[in-house]
Order: C-alpha cells, then structure tokens, then sequence
DNA sequence: CCAAACAAGTCAGAGAATCTGACTAAAGTG
DNA sequence: CACTTTAGTCAGATTCTCTGACTTGTTTGG
C-alpha cells in the first residue's frame, strides 16, 4: 500500500482512542453515542454555551443543540442561566455526568499508557507538544 | 481553558485538513461530500474491494455500499469484477476521480507546506514519524 | 470430494445526525 | 434610540449509519 497521508495518520490514533474511550464509558452503564460524546467531551468544567460546544465540535448550532438534548435528557448535563447573557444558558455537567467523565478518564489514561509503552516517554511527549504547536495554524476555535 | 487532551488535539489538525481538502474539491467543480471523501480518499490506486474500504474508513460494509453508490453515480469510480473471486468486485477510481484526486492532492500538499513552515522540517518528519509508528497499535486494518 | 463454515456483497428498513432557512429575544454600538 | 450582532430555537429535509436477514461464491476439515 501507499504511504498513508498525514490526514489519515491523524485519524487513526483519533478514532482509536474516541472509540475505546466509548465503548468503556457504555459498557460501564452509561449509553452514550459516539456524536453525543463528542459534544460532551467539549462541556467545560465551569459550563460551556451552545454556542461554544458547537464551535469547538465543528458542527452547526442546531446540532449541537440537539445532542445537548439527548445529554440533557440522559443526565448528562443540565442547562443554567448564564447569569452574563440573559440570552444564553450555561450547560453544566452533572453528577452523573462526571461519574461518566470518571470513567472516561481512567480509560484514556490507560490508553496514554499503551502509547508511551509503545513510543517511549520522549516520543509520546513530543508528539503533544507537536501537536500542540499545530493546533496554533489549525484550530478554528482558538 | 483545559489543556486539551491528545484525542482533541489529533482531532483539530485532521479534521482541519479533511476540510480544506474537500472544500477545495468541491469548489474545483467536483462535488462530493464529507462522508463519500472519507470513503473514496482509502480507495487504492490499484482498486480496493468493498470490505476493504469498510474496514479501512471504519464504517459497516452497507455504509461504505451506500457511497460508493454514490461515488459511482457521480463518475468518481467504477466497479469491475475482481478476476480473483467472483463475489467481489473492485473499486476503481475513473479519469474523473483521478482529476478530482488530482485537485486534493494540490491542497493536501499545501497544507503539508504551510504544517512545515510553522513547524519546521523535522518536527513535520517527527510528526509523521511518530504517528507512522502508532499506527501499529492503533490501525484496526494493518 | 463434499458438507460445513466463512467471506463478499446486497436488500430492506429504521434510527441517528446533520444541514439550511427562518425566526425570537437579548446585547452591543454609534 | 435605531441598527447590527449574537444566543438560541423551530421546522423540515437530507444524509448517514446501523442491525438483521439474505444470496452467492470460497475455503476447509474430514
């Protein structure tokens, strides 16, 4: 085979973890969906407005407004006044949601670990900090 | 904000990359969308079978179907028998996927570019580097 | 060589995700 | 205060994706 471009190689690594983190977080009895986590992955800690998430996921308002309802309606978060903007809401992750989160991120580490295993620590440190320099010129939301 | 974890920062710069690609092709008069490119960019040079592309792009077998329907229908490939099992065919990019192809590529390599001028030379081959060996543990289709 | 297991792909149908366009209400601006 | 912008919702259509069942051809163990 051909030389897998650098947008693949992204990819891979990306759905690897996105997909074991899922399935993890499912399996421990929180069903989730792969679009829905990847709006919830994005709430943060102190509340995040739609508008936000949407911006951060790469999707419409309207989409991320619908998958906000199906966390909300999972109890995942909740929505609050946004007490700066009579307009907006905050959405807050709630207990359960953090229970979630707990669980995700013990999975995520594990993974990290397997990938410095693999690299070494150096490697696996580079890779961020590379990745974090790229993030500069490729972020939209910065 | 949170430093952002490795799953996000993978995500950023390929999904930035996706992008850009296809709204170049788009724009060049070659319309396809987000979900028949991720299926059509794994389609090899010398055809691939539907199950491989499945497996590849990581969508079921009816999914990658669906697009490949879809491709074919917009002239961007072709299926032929594959003279090696009767049950299979191949997929094939047409002249005209290989003019579309031709308009990724363009982009492709001046994103590498610009990836190469904010980074450097050799964090860009570190990059690639790194991420060519994490594909061994994290490629489903190796 | 053949029966059983397996693999490639399709068909049907349902559900999930996503978008565009139009809208309301609140904030910011000159 | 009018005007523009921003946050979010409503409605509707389209696209994507999956599960399950099936057909046809291939491989394999006895």
């Amino acid at each position: 085979m051909t030389d897998p471009s650098l947008g693949v190689l992204l990819f891979l690594p990306y759905r690897h973890m996105e997909q074991r983190i899922l399935d993890a977080v499912v399996a421990a009895g929180y069903p989730v969906t792969l679009a829905q986590a990847r709006v919830f992955q994005r709430v943060d800690a102190d509340g995040s407005r739609l508008t936000e998430l949407a911006a951060s996921a790469q999707v419409t308002k309207q989409t991320a407004g619908f998958l906000v309802d199906q966390l909300e309606a999972g109890g995942y978060v909740e929505r609050v006044p946004d007490p700066s903007d009579a307009r907006a809401r905050l959405i807050r992750i709630t207990d359960r949601g953090h229970q979630a989160v707990a669980i995700a991120r013990v999975m995520q580490d594990r993974i990290e670990t397997e990938w410095r295993e693999h690299l070494g620590d150096r490697e696996l440190e580079r890779l961020r900090s590379i990745l974090l320099r790229l993030r500069g010129i490729t972020d939209p939301w910065e």
